[in-house]
DNA sequence: TATTTTAGTTAGATAATCTAATTATATGTA
DNA sequence: TACATATAATTAGATTATCTAACTAAAATA
């Protein structure tokens, strides 16, 4: 995780540089065959991104609670009464290893936000519910969730958005091919 | 950091949802006066924030760095022979803590990519320098990097770019704002 | 000069990941 | 049916990126 907090004061601070400096570095350094446009919508994506993530970690964190183990409830909450969710299949949709799974269902569980129930259909693999509690604590959450989804967003032109809507649809499935990966 | 890598395979998978039991989860349990829209927005933001982090790291591991080394590293290439560079000062740009920068540094002076030098005007300041080799590691990198920022904005039209652009600096200099950091 | 502030580091902790090894259960084949 | 293989989950041990609190040394201030 990353748990940027607030930053201490220095009396010479480094110069905010803004996006110039780096596109003369691009200019310079990028293969002949990059599309320089391309890059610097990529550069501000990853920074946008970088920063939208901290913002959702900030708004989540009164509920003492991390972007990824906001996500395993999320989809336990989603996919409540229609799946059998096993850790096998949370490691596979989040895109990480079972052991780490393990690992945020040990915490999970410790908190009562979820428990393991041994499959009685085939011996190895754990059924893994939410709990009244962790219900509880996800119906809390949403409503800030949500607001904090759009704070990001805030600013825009009523136009602006409906662009916008179309690109990062577009944008998220050709990546989500990319890295074999899916929500 | 969040170091993903391929995931194993289950035989029964959780069923890729997409984005609209989402919005019906939203519809639901966002408060009143939460823009439906621009909640919808910031998701898919931070959804293809994620994934464009990952298709960073995913590239820089070729060079045995993260994210956030190479984040340093440009730093002091950029700020290169233009200011003193203290760890004080880049864990302000970088919106981290000292004792973090200090942990980033040992790193990468351990492998000859910066030195730390005493300042001589002020006893208790260290100048961070990029060494030559760092200088070799970046060059070598940064084509690398530019490509891959680009990769993430494939398949946009000529005209969704354009659009596109100003947004995001729209955004992200709103964002800046808000979470009090900036690049 | 004595006190306070600043810069950097150290020590110790947590979170989110990884790989490799282990255990238990299924499955499949000879 | 028995043995070998595959699968599911966990454990053990590591790394990365962060944090806070305490410490040391140097500079600034009163």
């Amino acid at each position: 995780m990353s748990r940027k907090n607030k930053c201490e004061h220095t009396s010479d601070q480094l110069p905010k540089l803004g996006i110039q400096p780096y596109l003369n570095l691009m200019e310079k350094t990028a293969l002949q065959n990059t599309d320089r446009k391309l890059a610097h919508l990529g550069l501000l994506m990853l920074w946008l991104g970088d920063n939208a993530i901290d913002v959702i970690d900030l708004n989540l964190e009164k509920f003492g609670i991390t972007e990824c183990k906001w996500d395993v409830l999320l989809l336990l909450t989603l996919h409540e009464d229609r799946e059998l969710i096993t850790p096998s299949s949370l490691a596979d949709r989040l895109g990480i290893r079972r052991a780490s799974v393990t690992a945020l269902l040990d915490w999970l569980e410790k908190r009562h936000w979820i428990i393991r129930e041994q499959s009685t259909l085939d011996g190895r693999k754990i059924h893994v519910k939410i709990t009244q509690e962790g219900r509880e604590l996800v119906a809390r959450a949403l409503p800030v969730f949500w607001s904090a989804c759009s704070s990001i967003m805030s600013e825009l032109e009523e136009e602006e958005r409906m662009l916008l809507e179309k690109i990062l649809m577009k944008l998220n499935s050709s990546m989500e091919k990319k890295l074999g990966v899916g929500r």
